[in-house]
DNA sequence: AATGAATGAGCGTTCATTCAT
DNA sequence: GATGAATGAACGCTCATTCAT
């Protein structure tokens, strides 16, 4: 990947970090704040959608390379699934619009059919990788016993849910004075270990 | 309210449900979808600000009028839920972008200060609303011994959530041919039961 | 006239006072100052423009009915013309942006053909009427031998313009504290008569 | 200052004399006759109020470029002012609609308040500068023993405007047939001097 | 006669995109 | 490759005018 590729990823990022990625995203803005011409921006990309459409790529790519903690041998359940959750509150700050991002598909339906359809099917492919990698940590516990038997798709689905919401619950509901993210990551994973058992 | 607002409501939910919040939602649209002039809708309304966000205000004062199921004397507490779920499943089939309503916060900020901060409080006033309902169910639960002790603030966010994923799981995970709206709904209810004793 | 068109007249009148001739003054403004429906001007007036011309001609002939003090048997230039300039400073107290409705010309220019040049008419034959007035009193002032000779169709245009500039100078270029409408309209009197003796 | 802003200045300044200041005046006509695109207009200026504020303040300085004629030593008296006469005179046919533009105060009135400041800010400025000029140009007549004993400023003022009138009146009253520019402002200049002796 | 809800032509302005340098 | 001046389609909004009541 060029450098000035990452320079107008991350100038995207900043902006909607600040702004949201729908309020006044303009090719004018994003050049300036990457600190390149507004003709350059078009010998990376082929149009406006492209960008958004690789931005959020990028961002997804991103995430998942932070989320997504190694299963290494003789790890144990309760340790990765921990870290998993430490991971997603990192990644929460890091992006602090990402709620709107997940909501891929509602950004998506401003983009034309082709870059809709080409993040539709990245969003399928993370989300598959994503239950695929929540497969895996739950066949942990079971192996470990502390699940007893190995729950159907739909809980999983709920499982990584269970976590969204508790980042939400974390940022959006508690007030600042009561937050403590070591014990929050503790009540989350409790709450998917009654799930589970 | 008068008929020819409530014709142009109906015109943007019908462009939300086909296209989305944000996609082509022009005033020119919009008054063709209403079959009234352009001139018209500014008669009703002050600006595109102000559409949107009483817009979103209507839906959210009707998605809340069908699903807060009214708690009559002696009725019980499976029989409330289930009913709430049932409506919530309703709910998300007549507004099939709701998702994206509902993440209010991304969309207002595409919104003047002014209407922000206005939708940002109904939103506010929706929650708090919403929870004590959830709050109010859950006793009954607690009253009729099915849930032992009474759930944290948190567990109460976690349960509107897995209602909400439920819904998203049904509809944007489960294929066709496996749905079967009943199973789904008794499977959240027992899901929070698990959750919850 | 109607007592409606009247009241139309005077909406506009007491508009232009405040806001000028050319700022706001939508026919909206105009009903609602005038205390009649939207609809009620287009009973009196055919166009916007046609109000616009038809409130310019009334204004000019008011203007024209205060200041052409009649000329009585036996009555003394020095009278009738100092008489004349008070009436003149008189009327640009009660039409505060008279200025630019004597700039005519400049205003008919946004209206279209047929009363742009209904409008200039109107401008032509009050200026006539207004050097022959002068023409009038001028005589007056020959016959007393105050002034010596008859002068040219020039001077007398150059009269009625230092009258014009003196308010202009009244009003727009003395502080306050300097104004004193009694000096100021005998300064322009020996001016005129400087002029023409 | 940009070619293009330039040719946008002038394009407005020919559609002020076919049409003046205040009929059609939109930026599809100005980019047009300047011959730039629509969008361009806006490179070189925020709003139309903008355009309109810089056009005026450009004319006038044009203006005032124009017929301030340098007052060089031993330059006499009559010589200087009737150049500067004839300057005027000159002036008034490039800009043929000039008169409206001197209306500053009226124009002002459809600009909003910071543009509006900024233009009456430079219509003092320039008036100052002006009456001053013509103080400067009066004392070598007093000098000279021409003019016997220093005019007030009132005095000064009149006679600015009967310059500004008798163009005024050769212009707009006077036949074509009967029209002998050098003649007029030789009259121009002995009723100046009829008033200042 | 009196009304004001309804209208749409027309405006100022924005911004993704192009292209000559 | 890198640029930004130039562009015009498209938008939100205003307001003179009409017309059913």
């Amino acid at each position: 990947m060029t450098t000035k590729k990452e320079q107008i990823f991350k100038a995207i990022i900043s902006h909607i970090n600040r702004a949201g990625l729908l309020k006044n995203l303009t090719i004018a803005e994003i050049a300036q704040m990457a600190e390149v011409g507004k003709g350059t921006v078009y010998e990376y990309f082929t149009s406006k959608d492209e960008i958004i459409c690789e931005t959020i790529i990028y961002i997804l790519d991103s995430i998942m390379s932070q989320i997504l903690i190694e299963i290494t041998p003789n790890i144990e359940f309760q340790s990765i699934l921990i870290k998993h959750i430490e991971a997603m509150f990192k990644v929460s700050q890091q992006y602090s619009n990402i709620d709107m991002i997940l909501m891929t598909d509602g950004i998506s339906s401003t983009l034309e059919t082709e870059h809709q359809q080409k993040l539709m099917n990245k969003v399928k492919t993370i989300k598959r990788q994503y239950t695929n990698y929540l497969k895996n940590v739950i066949s942990l516990g079971v192996g470990e016993g502390i699940i007893k038997e190995y729950p159907e798709e739909y809980i999983i689905y709920i499982v990584g849910n269970i976590i969204m919401s508790s980042i939400s619950y974390y940022y959006h509901e508690l007030p600042l004075e009561k937050r403590n993210e070591e014990e929050q990551i503790n009540k989350t994973y409790q709450t998917i270990i009654k799930l589970l058992t």
